[in-house]
RNA sequence: GGCCCUAUCGUCUAACGGUUAGGACGGAGGCUUUUCAAGCCUUAAAUCCGGGUUCGAUUCCCGGUAGGGUCACCA
């Protein structure tokens, strides 16, 4: 069954995401986490989240709080949590031991670059070949001997990458390592580490690179928004995570809204992608549509609540949730739809229309479009205003409207309450308005036409 | 440039030697409708090229080509 779980005595499956926190956290990186989190969930293992802080000119306290913000907003929870920078002790004991052991040695740097240090302590490459089956792309080999004996370190307080990422995985039992593709070239160095330790490393799994629109890996500079960034604008975390967990995997059969349990039941790394997907926003789009119309109203609402303007009171909010969760595609459409000049903005204020804008097209009649207003008034009149729903409403407009024409009759009726083309229909219209404000803007409405 | 990875509609992908090469997003058209959406229906759109292997290649092999990754005292 499981058969490509190996490493761990116990055959638990411990998998680790391992961000540098250098730059905010994106699409890229939440993919990798989110893959890696899913394997260990699937085997009932744990994951860690490893921060890796050994470049103290880069790395910055805001990011790591961005990468933990994130993806506790996307729900992947971690069991346990380490900072490379808090770990100097156990590093230096290694180097040590690779010292010891011939692995390694302090090198008197020739030359001496422009920040560079006199002695820095290299490994010692032995320039074998080193071959690894990657689970996802299968046999790979590399020469390594051209990589010369590269730095480990460059003091015994300041080991870089390559050591302490060995060293980490290694003293964390990390029994799968799941990480992008521009990793590939480093495993050769990693694994030479192990042997120099005597140790077997870990599976590795290479899943194919997030790319921008121009096919270059996912960068902040070329297009990847913050993962807080679509928290920010109102997109539903499942959404989020259901389509980028569909970004080089995807169930056996067509299924694309895809609840996260299942993903973690029907995840498989032989079926991922081998090759690079672009991030495409407008799927992400009509994912979050999706997820969004399956939310009742009242979790809609609880949700769009804090994006609408805070001049909207509670009773015209819950009327307003029909109408904003056919237009919205997240939550802060509503904000943009409601906003003056946005297709909702009527609620809040009527917008001044010219007059011309109340004739129907196909018979532009000041008299009749007048006539017309009147009537619905008149037909309004009964209708109470505790029961002003667009259900009653239409019932006491309709017989007129499809007497007279509906065209000739809706259309200045729409536009006479929310004075703008591009509008919801009358009926919905005058419920969010009430019976007070409706009939003032018929009564408006037919004054100008005179 | 060296090394490594990859290659099906514009995009995400299915087809694990035999299909009219399927689905989804987006596009186009239509229906519905008082507008715009939504919804429903229809439609256009792909196997990088060349050799093999095979009765038969999207699929297997080799070679090109293209794209990407990586070549730090970053991770």
């Amino acid at each position: 069954m499981k058969k490509d779980v190996k490493g761990s005595p116990a055959g638990r499956v411990v998998t680790r995401f391992a961000p540098s926190p250098t730059g905010y956290f994106h699409a890229g990186s939440y993919r990798t986490a989110l893959f890696s989190c899913i394997y260990a969930r699937q085997h009932g293992g744990s994951f860690i989240l490893r921060i890796e802080d050994t470049d103290k000119e880069r790395s910055k306290k805001e990011y790591e709080k961005n990468i933990v913000d994130s993806l506790e907003w996307m729900g992947l929870s971690y069991d346990a949590f380490y900072r490379q920078s808090e770990r100097t002790e156990i590093y230096r004991r290694y180097i040590q031991r690779l010292i010891d052991s011939g692995h390694a040695y302090v090198s008197k740097e020739a030359g001496g670059k422009e920040g560079g240090r006199e002695e820095v302590i290299r490994f010692r490459n032995p320039g074998r070949t080193v071959a690894f089956d990657d689970l996802i792309r299968g046999h790979i080999e590399f020469d390594t001997a051209e990589l010369g004996d590269f730095v480990i370190a460059k003091s015994m307080d300041e080991p870089v990458f390559h050591l302490v990422v060995v060293v980490d995985d290694r003293e964390m039992g990390i029994t799968h390592i799941i990480r992008g593709e521009d990793h590939i070239s480093n495993t050769p160095r990693q694994i030479l580490i192990y042997e120099a330790l005597g140790a077997t490393p870990p599976a590795y799994a290479h899943i194919p690179l997030l790319l921008a629109a121009d096919r270059s890996k996912l960068s902040k500079r070329n297009g990847a928004k913050p993962v807080t960034a679509y928290r920010d604008e109102g997109y539903l975390p499942e959404a989020v995570v259901n389509y980028m967990a569909l970004l080089g995997w995807h169930p056996a059969d067509d299924r694309e809204v895809v609840p996260f349990g299942d993903i973690v039941k029907e995840f498989s790394l032989e079926r991922v992608q081998k090759s690079g997907a672009i991030f495409d926003e407008e799927k992400l789009a009509w994912f979050n549509r999706q997820y969004l119309q399956r939310l009742d109203d009242g979790a809609f609402l609880a949700g769009a609540r804090p994006f609408m303007p805070a001049s909207i009171a509670e009773d015209a909010a819950v009327r307003l949730v029909p109408l904003l969760r056919e237009k919205a595609r997240c939550y802060a459409d509503a904000a943009r739809l409601l906003a003056p000049g946005g297709e909702l903005g009527f609620a809040a204020a009527l917008p001044a229309y010219d007059p011309e804008m109340l004739l129907w097209k196909k018979a532009p009649d000041k008299a009749a479009a007048a006539a017309h207003l009147a009537a619905v008034k008149a037909a309004l009149e009964a209708v109470p205003a505790a029961g002003f729903s667009a259900d009653a409403v239409k019932a006491a407009v309709w017989p007129y409207a499809e007497a007279k024409g509906r065209g000739d009759v809706l259309w200045p009726f729409r536009i006479a309450l929310t004075g703008q083309e591009r509008s919801p229909d009358p009926f919905a219209s005058a419920a969010v308005l009430g019976k007070e404000e409706t009939m003032a803007r018929i009564r408006a409405a037919i004054a100008q036409l005179g």
